[in-house]
DNA sequence: CCTATAATTCTCAAATTGAGAATAAGGAAG
DNA sequence: CTTCCTTATTCTCAATTTGAGAATTATAGG
């Protein structure tokens, strides 16, 4: 339960000089590195759930990114590079046993190296135990059975009208009917799954649910008030801007093969790439250059290593990583 | 100058209970529509600068969208169907003169027509009399050697290393020297000018900025606070979305002939279009379907009318209205 | 030397894009 | 009613980009 962890994330309760509505405005951070080819996100552990490095905003701080910065640092000694704003939430509906309005603003920041975490319980997590349904590199998880199961017996619990339209929604997320699995509706995913109170914080939050505990989905973790949600957010930002935004680079070391950049694109896209497209692709919008060097850590052939090509930021409009899908799984 | 205009945008100023900081958090709308294949925005007219329709987040308001969504409705009489959150803003450094920091979240959303607009002091304005510098439908803006100048004075006032940096990050927003335009970049380029204090607003806020006064770029309208840097956002985000997701028709009638989706997405993205490839893209696409009806409103051949299919949404995974460029002026 | 493994290059058909020419369907002018 | 003007719409064609799989190369280990 979110209000058994009084840690730094719990929010003080501001008093308004007038009418008008005042907010403790938290930060929250999701910090992601790729190491050994899994996507990791740094969670701090607490007596519950996990949280995400966070807390409320101070007036020392000058900008928004500087206190978040700051909360990250001190959580978890870890210094941020890339930093993007992701998304601001605000629900009265969720977190009801709070008086002020519980604002956070959720944050992605990349960064190179998943070292063994600063402090005592700050800890590097893949991110797929969160979302296990996520991750489509091994063909179609077998979770997603179980969650169309629980989202078939949602939609039919429901008016006529309800029905047709829970049934779309959740084809159009997960993927099956006549829908195809889009790596992108992280957030819409999971919303679809508080909805219909699938998942245990849909009623710690109290939410109106149609689901009984019994019908939650098992084998995925949860976080504290709405982390997991800014995590989907995080993922969705992410699996999106790589495909056209060179920022997958912001994870990689500074040398690096080919097909190191590959899995860590498929890491975080969480589906699998037909290896001679992604290098062509790579190669062709000039996004890396040679070192000159070669990496023989792998079985088989040694690797040319490469490093990022700086100058393409400036050269084409919106290079990205586009995704050369391998149709079978 | 922002502190005349004493209207729902002012701010009140909080008490914070603890250390901690509170915020009064302030919603704007920036609520687009397309008239006559012109691009408006709703603008509330006060005594200085324009500002976007916008108010203080209330007790009473469940979410922070129904807050944004009666703010609108009180002030302009208009209902929004479509809305989207920006960003946050949260800069201590803009708005020196007040102590409560200042948050705000700005928004876009989406209308289907221009009417009058409700209220006597709310009125329709195209976006580029905020921004000219972005409208490239009649090949490059006038007012762009007037920047391009500027930024060259400015870059010059530099150390040697910042006169390198100045020079790239000026030619590559404002697409002249080696880069091209890119019409999603617009934040970015009013973000240039206002660092380098061609902008009203940069001097009001008593930014600490290279250029005097009489540096300012003539023939823009300034907005207050921080409202034009929230519409930058807004154009910034729908220029981007058009091309991926199938927002174009929130802004059209239910029917519509297929050269005012043209002109509607060339007056948003500030760019021509070449016609045949156009229509191309959008049938390929399946994004329209027959009404049946010709439309003989234009001088020339009757249009077909079609209207949007809501079943793309359900079968293609992200479809938008691609934009085939013509070389062209 | 043979084999397994991974890296890398080639090939080829299919689909998509960019550009422009050509055609169609109305209204207005004569 | 013929011609011209305007806009809508269809065609064509070359160039590029994709998707998929086969083939080749370079090491390490037996």
């Amino acid at each position: 339960m979110a209000s058994n962890t009084s840690t730094s994330h719990a929010r003080a309760r501001p008093i308004a000089a007038d009418g008008s509505d005042t907010a403790t405005v938290g930060l929250a951070a999701v910090v992601v590195a790729v190491t050994e080819d899994e996507p990791k996100v740094l969670a701090i552990r607490s007596v519950g759930e996990d949280a995400l490095p966070s807390g409320p905003l101070e007036p020392q701080h000058r900008t928004l990114e500087t206190g978040l910065r700051a909360w990250v640092e001190t959580q978890t000694s870890q210094k941020l590079g890339y930093v993007e704003q992701l998304y601001t939430f605000g629900d009265r509906n969720r977190q009801p046993d709070s008086v002020a309005r519980p604002l956070s603003i959720g944050y992605l920041a990349l960064v190179r190296e998943a070292r063994p975490a600063g402090s005592r319980d700050a800890e590097w997590r893949d991110w797929y135990r969160y979302f296990p349904w996520e991750d489509w590199r091994g063909g179609r998880p077998a979770i997603i059975a179980d969650i169309q199961g629980a989202l078939s017996r949602w939609a039919a619990a429901g008016t006529a009208d309800e029905r047709r339209v829970r049934e779309a929604r959740a084809q159009l997320s997960f993927g099956y009917g006549g829908a195809q699995w889009n790596d992108e509706r992280v957030l819409e995913r999971y919303e679809l799954l508080y909805e219909a109170g699938l998942v245990p914080e849909a009623h710690r939050d109290g939410a109106k649910v149609w689901a009984k505990p019994g019908e939650i989905i098992l084998g995925a973790d949860a976080m504290v008030a709405d982390h997991r949600r800014i995590l989907a957010t995080a993922v969705a930002r992410l699996r999106g801007k790589i495909k056209y935004r060179p920022v997958v680079f912001e994870v990689m070391p500074p040398e690096f093969t080919l097909s190191r950049l590959q899995r860590t694109v498929e890491a975080l896209a969480g589906l699998r790439l037909h290896a001679p497209n992604f290098r062509r692709l790579v190669e062709n919008q000039g996004l890396v250059e040679e070192t000159g060097a070669v990496s023989a850590e792998t079985g088989g052939r040694p690797a040319r290593l490469v490093r990022f090509r700086r100058e393409v930021l400036v050269e084409r409009p919106a290079p990205g990583v586009r995704l050369p899908l391998s149709r079978r799984g």
